[in-house]
Order: C-alpha cells, then sequence, then structure tokens
DNA sequence: AGCACGCCGACT
DNA sequence: GTCGGCGTGCTC
C-alpha cells in the first residue's frame, strides 16, 4: 500500500492522506478518487504520493479510482496550491472550480420506504389539504432522492412526520453515492474476426453472384446474403477508415440491415464487438477558413521578432502587446504558436467569453486544424469534458477558452495568450475570485513560458508592470491596411435644445444614422448597461421602486409592463406604489435598450433593427444568428449593451452612436473612469474596419471629462499618465494592492458587528503595513435578503495583506455568529 | 460541505 | 422529566 496526498472536494484548507494498492490502480496523480470522510465518501483529487511515516490518525485506503487517467498534469499540482494559498480558497474546492463541472461524486442520503411502510402508507390519509406531490413520488417510487429529502428535511411539518415515519419503521435512510454526472461516452464497435474472402464490390448484377457465392461458400455453415453484405461493409470501411473497429451507427448507415446482421454475426463468432471513445465535438456549424498570409505587415515583423526569440529560449518572458484595434494582431498569435507547436510545446488562448463567436477560434482551427479543442460556456457539460480530456491526453495541443481555460491539462503550455487583456470578463466574480490574466501570467512563469497579453486599450496596472520593465512592451499602432482610425465627435447632451427635445437620440446622431441608412451602410447603437436602465421614480418622495430583497432599483421593462430585479428576479407590476411614501405618482425615469429600440422604430419606421440583451448575449445560437444577419446586412441599425463593442468584427458598420457615455463615471468605482476609456476606445473601434471610413459620435453629459476627450483624440498614453497621476493619492491600484472583504448575513446587526471586528482585527495586527478602509455597507447594501457590509485592505506589501485575510479567516467563528458569512476577493476588480 | 456531539427551552 | 432546537468542531 502506498500513501497519497488527496486534496477533498469539500471546503478543508488542509490535504488528506489516504492509501491504495499501487498493484492494481496505476500512477495516481491527476485522477480523481472516491474516499471515506467521516461518515460520507467524496470525491478527491490525488495530488502526490507521501511518504510512509507515522501519524497520530488512521489511514484509510481510498474506496476507488474515479479516473482512469489523469485528468489533470502533475505541474499543475503547485499552481493549484498557490492559488489555493494566495486567493484563500479550499484547496479542494481550487481544483472542482479548475475541472469541468459535473465530475463530482459525493455520499446523499436518500429516503426509502420499508416493506412495511409500503403496505401501511397506501392508505394512510394525508389529512392536511392537498396531498403533497413528494408522498405520491414515495409511493410510486418507494425512495425520494437526494435534493428532494434534503428539501424536506428543512421544511419543519415535513421533518416531523418523517421523523414520526421514521420511528414506526414506515421509511428509512439510506446512503447512496450521487455520481458525477458527466463522463465518457462510447460508441459500439465491430471488428472483423475472420479471414474469409469477401467481394470486390457488391454492385450491380455481379455483386450479387460474388454476395450469393460466398453465402454459400463450401466447408463451412451456409451464410444469409445480410449477413455477408454485412461483413462487406465492415470490411470496406474498416479499411476506408483505416481502422480495425467500425462504429455500428456508421454500418447502420450504409446498410439499414446491419443491426440485425451484427447480433448474429457477433454469435457466430465472426465479428467482435469492442467500445470505442468517442468525443462530443463542440464545432457547431463549419467554420470559414482564412488562408495564411504570405506577407507580415512591418509591425508585425517587429513584434515577431522580439516574441519568437523568447519562445525559443524556454524561459519564462511575459509581454504586453498595445495593438490598436484592427492592427492584425491575430497573426501574431497565430505565428507565435505556430513556432511553439513546432518546439514540440503547447498553446493556451484565453479570450473573454463573447468573443470566442468570433473569428479567433475559425483562424485558429484554419491554421491548426484538429489539435485545437475549445473550452467555454457555450458547450455542454459533456463537450467540455471531452474537450478537456482531449488536451489532457495530449491530442489537443491548442487550447482556445474563457478564463477558466487557464487551468486547461495541457503537459507543456510554451505560449499563453491572454487576448483582450483589460476584459473585466477574465475576472471571476463568485467562489473562487481569481483572475485569468493573472493566473495566466502566474502559470507561464512555472511553466517557463511566453505570456503575451494583448489590448487595445491595456488595463493602467498592467502597462505600469510594461513601464517598470516587469513586461515586455510591444505595440502595433497602425491598422492592417493602413485605414485611418474614425472620426470622433463629441455631442454635449446639455445643449438646450437637446434638452428640450427630451429624445435619447441626439440630433445629429439621428442626422447620421439617417444618412446611413441612405446609403445602406450598418449602424451601432451602444448602450451603457450600467446606472442607464429604466427606472422607476416616486414623483413625491424622489425614491426610485427597490426591491425588498436587494436594495437595488427595479428595472422597468416595458414588453412585460413590469418592473425587474436583476439581482434575485423580483418582480413587480408596473402600477405598483411607491416603498417609502405609498404614493402612486411614479414616474419612468433613464433609457433603457427597449426605450432606444422604440425610439428608433418611431424615427426610423423603415430600418431592420436588432437589439443585444442579456438573452442573445447567453445563447450562443441566437447570438451567432445574429452576428451573421449581421455580417449578411440584413440588420441597419444594432442596439446592444458593452458586449457588442467586444472583438466583433463587423465589416460593414461605419457609424457607432453611443448614446450616454459618462453613465459608467459615476460608478463608485476608482476604475471608472479607466473603463469608460476601455469601453468607447472599444465600441470606435468597430467602426469602419472594412473599406468605408467610420464615424463615432459619442453623447455626453460631462464633455470635458479626460476620459471622453482622450477617448476622442485616441490617446492611451495620457490616459495612463492621467490615471497614474490621479491613483498616487489617494493611493490605489497599480500603487498598491487592495483587498476587499465581503461580510453578509440577514441580521444586519450581526453583519456589523462582525463587520467591525474584522476591520478592528486588522487595524490592530497589521498597523503599519496596511490601511483599512471601513466597515461600509457594500455599494448595493442588500441582495437577497442579506445583508452586505465590506471592509477594504489597502497595502504595499501582498504579504501583510496576506496574513490580514489568514487573520481573519482563522478567526471567523469568532467574528462571523450566525449565518454571517466572511469572504474575501484579493485583487477585487468590482465593488460591487 | 455534511454530519455528529453537546448544551438549553416547550412539550408528553 | 424528554425532544429537539442549532452552535461547535472534525473529517486522513
Amino acid at each position: 500500500m502506498i500513501r497519497i496526498e488527496v486534496a477533498v472536494a469539500a471546503p478543508l484548507v488542509q490535504t488528506l492522506s489516504y492509501s491504495f494498492d499501487p498493484e492494481k490502480s496505476g500512477d495516481p496523480v491527476g485522477r480523481r478518487v472516491l474516499v471515506p470522510m467521516g461518515r460520507q465518501r467524496v470525491t478527491g483529487y490525488v495530488l502526490g504520493l507521501l511518504p510512509e511515516e507515522d501519524v497520530s490518525y488512521k489511514i484509510l485506503p481510498v474506496i476507488r479510482f474515479l479516473d482512469r487517467k489523469a485528468l489533470f498534469p502533475e505541474n499543475l499540482v503547485s499552481f493549484f496550491r498557490w492559488i489555493a494559498d494566495y486567493y484563500h480558497y479550499p484547496i479542494g474546492e481550487v481544483i472542482r472550480t479548475a475541472l469541468p463541472g459535473g465530475l463530482t461524486s459525493r455520499n446523499r442520503k436518500i429516503i426509502q420506504l420499508t416493506p412495511s411502510g409500503r403496505k401501511e402508507l397506501v392508505c394512510w390519509p394525508l389529512s392536511n389539504q392537498a396531498e403533497p406531490d413528494w408522498f405520491a413520488l414515495l409511493l410510486e417510487k418507494g425512495e425520494l432522492g437526494s435534493p428532494l429529502s434534503k428539501k424536506l428535511e428543512a421544511d419543519k411539518q415535513w421533518r416531523k412526520l418523517l421523523a414520526n415515519f421514521l420511528k414506526q419503521g414506515l421509511i428509512c435512510y439510506k446512503d447512496t453515492l450521487d455520481e458525477a454526472k458527466i463522463g465518457e461516452k462510447h460508441e459500439r464497435c465491430f471488428v472483423l474476426e475472420t479471414a474469409m474472402e469477401l467481394p470486390e464490390s457488391i454492385e450491380g448484377k455481379e455483386g450479387r453472384k460474388a454476395l450469393a457465392a460466398v453465402a454459400k461458400q463450401e466447408g463451412r455453415e451456409v451464410l444469409t446474403i445480410p449477413l455477408v453484405r454485412t461483413l462487406f461493409h465492415l470490411s470496406a470501411l474498416s479499411r476506408e477508415q483505416g481502422q480495425e473497429a467500425v462504429a455500428a451507427k456508421d454500418l447502420r448507415r450504409v446498410y439499414s440491415g446491419a443491426s440485425k446482421a451484427l447480433l448474429e454475426l457477433e454469435q457466430r463468432g465472426l465479428v467482435r464487438s469492442v467500445k470505442r471513445r468517442i468525443y462530443r465535438n463542440p464545432f457547431g456549424e463549419a467554420l470559414p477558413f482564412f488562408e495564411k498570409p504570405e506577407m507580415l505587415s512591418s509591425e508585425q515583423e517587429q513584434v515577431l521578432d522580439q516574441i519568437l526569440p523568447a519562445i525559443k529560449e524556454h524561459s519564462f518572458a511575459p509581454f504586453l502587446l498595445h495593438g490598436v484595434t484592427g492592427c492584425g494582431k491575430t497573426e501574431v498569435y497565430l505565428r507565435a504558436a505556430e513556432l511553439t507547436l513546432e518546439l514540440g510545446r503547447d498553446v493556451l488562448i484565453l479570450v473573454p467569453e463573447i468573443a470566442l463567436a468570433t473569428q479567433l477560434e475559425a483562424h485558429f482551427v484554419s491554421r491548426f486544424g484538429e489539435k485545437v479543442v475549445l473550452l467555454h460556456s457555450g458547450l455542454t457539460p459533456g463537450q467540455r469534458f471531452d474537450q478537456w480530456s482531449l488536451a489532457a491526453t495530449g491530442e489537443g495541443r491548442v487550447v482556445i477558452g474563457a478564463r477558466s481555460a487557464v487551468f486547461a491539462p495541457l503537459a507543456d503550455p510554451g505560449l499563453i495568450v491572454v487576448d483582450e487583456e483589460h476584459d473585466s470578463g477574465f475576472k471571476q466574480e463568485d467562489g473562487l475570485r481569481y483572475h485569468g490574466r493573472d493566473l495566466a501570467i502566474l502559470r507561464a512563469s512555472y511553466n517557463k513560458a511566453v505570456v503575451l497579453l494583448g489590448s487595445g486599450t491595456p488595463t493602467i496596472t498592467s502597462y505600469a508592470k510594461a513601464m517598470k520593465g516587469k513586461f515586455t512592451l510591444l505595440s502595433m499602432k497602425k491598422r492592417v491596411g493602413d485605414r485611418p482610425l474614425p472620426q470622433v465627435s463629441i455631442v454635449d447632451l446639455r445643449k438646450k435644445e437637446e434638452k428640450e427635445r427630451g429624445q435619447a437620440i441626439g440630433r445629429k446622431l439621428q442626422r447620421e444614422l439617417a444618412l446611413n441608412l441612405e446609403e445602406g451602410q450598418q449602424s451601432i447603437l451602444l448602450l451603457n448597461r450600467r446606472g442607464f436602465s429604466s427606472i422607476y421614480l416616486c414623483r413625491d418622495c424622489g425614491e426610485p421602486v427597490r426591491c425588498v430583497h436587494c436594495h437595488v432599483s427595479l428595472t422597468y421593462h416595458k414588453r412585460a409592463a413590469k418592473l425587474v430585479c436583476h439581482y434575485c428576479g423580483y418582480v413587480l407590476k408596473q402600477n405598483t406604489v411607491c416603498g417609502s411614501c405609498r404614493s402612486d405618482q411614479l414616474i419612468p425615469v433613464g433609457f433603457g435598450t427597449e426605450r432606444i429600440e422604440q425610439e428608433i422604430a418611431g424615427l426610423f419606421p423603415e430600418a431592420r433593427v436588432a437589439r443585444i440583451d442579456s438573452d442573445t448575449a447567453t445563447d450562443r445560437r441566437k447570438f451567432l444568428s445574429l452576428l451573421r444577419k449581421m455580417h449578411q446586412r440584413e440588420i441597419d441599425i444594432l442596439i446592444g449593451t458593452q458586449m457588442i463593442a467586444k472583438g466583433l468584427d463587423f465589416p460593414h458598420v461605419t457609424l457607432v452612436g453611443v448614446v450616454w457615455a459618462d453613465g459608467g463615471l459615476s460608478m463608485p468605482d476608482f476604475r471608472a473612469a479607466e473603463r469608460t476609456y476601455q469601453l468607447l476606445s472599444q465600441v470606435t473601434g468597430r467602426a469602419g474596419r472594412g473599406d468605408h471610413p467610420g464615424r463615432v459620435i459619442i453623447q455626453t453629459l460631462r464633455p470635458e471629462h479626460y476620459a471622453i476627450q482622450l477617448a476622442q483624440a485616441h490617446d492611451y498614453e495620457q490616459l495612463y499618465e492621467k490615471e497614474m497621476g490621479i491613483r498616487n493619492n489617494p493611493l490605489f491600484p497599480p500603487y498598491l494592492r487592495l483587498v476587499n472583504v465581503k461580510i453578509s448575513g440577514t441580521s444586519e446587526a450581526e453583519v456589523q458587528r462582525a463587520a467591525g471586528l474584522a476591520a478592528e482585527l486588522c487595524r490592530s495586527s497589521q498597523k503599519k503595513k496596511i490601511e483599512v478602509l471601513g466597515p461600509a455597507p457594500a455599494p448595493i447594501d442588500r441582495i437577497r435578503d442579506r445583508f452586505r457590509w465590506q471592509v477594504l485592505l489597502k497595502g504595499g506589501h501582498p504579504s501583510a495583506l496576506h496574513a490580514a485575510c489568514n487573520n481573519i479567516l482563522e478567526n471567523q467563528s469568532i467574528l462571523a455568529r450566525g449565518d454571517v458569512r466572511i469572504a474575501v476577493d484579493v485583487d477585487p476588480e468590482s465593488m460591487m
């Protein structure tokens, strides 16, 4: 028996050790195991072997291995450990987050009917009103699954009833294993097990004769024609596919009589059936093919002259590639990837979630074919697992995926690309709050790889690192084909004539839209989602209509005539009363996408208008069809939130209108200006990617604000200087680091108490090294009936912040009473 | 997380 | 006098 270190899928900070028999199981590292823990069985992940030594606890053997081959390579183990430590998250949960979903098995209790219960409960009258459906289910199935029985346990009246049944011996509890939902998919295949001669062809008259001849061949039992026919196809397909085993599915396709014949052939020992693993394919529709360009632009050459030697070096080298939209970054990624693969190393490409619908995927598939593996949220769980497995076995050598792809099980990543490095989607905002870009850099350093951060508007933090020499700065200033940057004009919405019109679309924007329509050109209208949705205000007391559970303003949805909470889904009818003064004088304010759409419809009834909203954005199919329509110029005006600004390439768009550019500037966030600049700059890049020059119209109430002025001037360097000046006093990143300690619970007093204690603890223990802000209510101070407070820690030294977090979490049981929870957000991207 | 142990209020 | 509430602590 050998000892192994196992991280268990439970919130334990430490790892546990188990034993197993090496004879039977092979190399354990990177595989999942089912292990006993306390009185239950849980999934664990094998991190490594442990030396045989005396310990004070008993070492239990693993129950069984859940994988035959490793799900992740050994090189990820130290990476996982670092993450668990840095983000203060239990290591087993880190690994669970990293792996594709649906792979955790765990022990669950189910309720089962005993024999006597079966007899007696049938005629047991449920005295109260309607019979609950779980009861009928219990009688019908004889048992209740774990989710349902758990729900019943939570309910007082049912718990009592069930306890009674248990006492009377009518039901019992049984442990079952809640198996992982996702597994390998196999198909049935057949192998020819006879050397008998088969006809060359079975076409026409000759073929029929040949078939009959084989069927009645002397010296063995007579075969029927369908059997011979099946054998023929099996042999032919096997030759054609270059594989011994042929899928039953393929045989049935060429010959529908095959299924029946195969059964008989197997019985007679003429064929043998085998199982073959198949990989569910996520590449839905055929992707467009992109030719490899012969020539590179001089900028591309220059940039590659720095990257390629670094890849050959086989050591850690971080680059920041500052390239305007449309400068040809993709080809740089492709060439770098090409070299990396030639050197026998793997490639990892991280992209913002939405950009996966772009051509990047197609470019990589065009260049690298079947080596490309996809990992993003658009895949079904089965596809995701299979793509993961392909990377783990080494068949997939190029992984393209969203933030969680940073955990891809590649044996030896030599190049990691983070495209659109500034994108906020790289930060996971719940559970393990990691940053995909930061982890990409870390993984590159662990694997001695080149990491390439690409962006037209790098984060101030990354740019500062480049300025300090921590990253090599590369820049590409010219658009492919020397297309000019679009002409940007600013419209001041405060001007009297605009105000008086009371419309969201100002006069200039309206004129330009009309012009574009006339000329058959496409336009995009961008709305800042934040602070931009339509809300209801009370005319009497000025309070917005808020959610009763979340304390945020409800968003008005005209189509449904409802007010909806975007956090918890709470719905109010349109004709409600003010929550604070009961007045029924409520007036809608702000512009939602729906209202803009309506306004556009009024202004241009003949225009074909489409809207990208949260529905279209999350449904990949809808999203792709919208993109196709846009490409085929079946849409004149596209209205949407920031997601339309992200990495989409619409060659025929020549006009971009930003309806209210300063919407995000009033956010309580030190990155508000940076974000606004990024957004404007990105959306500006959408205009004029084809042959026509583009125009951008930015409508704003704050035309003098530097973020807007500099976006107009396309001046990133100036923005950087300005931001660095502002963040110097009071200090904010990149001058120091932040940790946001989030405290939540249903009792406001308890939450406040815990927040106060946590702040005090930090103040007293790390006096000089960190600054403690708060406690303060979070910007949204209540979500789903839970009150939220926060304590912000600022520090120049990561170690002091780290110590403060540990201090808080170690004392959690003292600080937090009742249902109060404390979570730390290391390097927060959003204060919400 | 999930489960058991253990200590205080309303019931047979 | 118990039953059962959930606070506290442990899991190789």
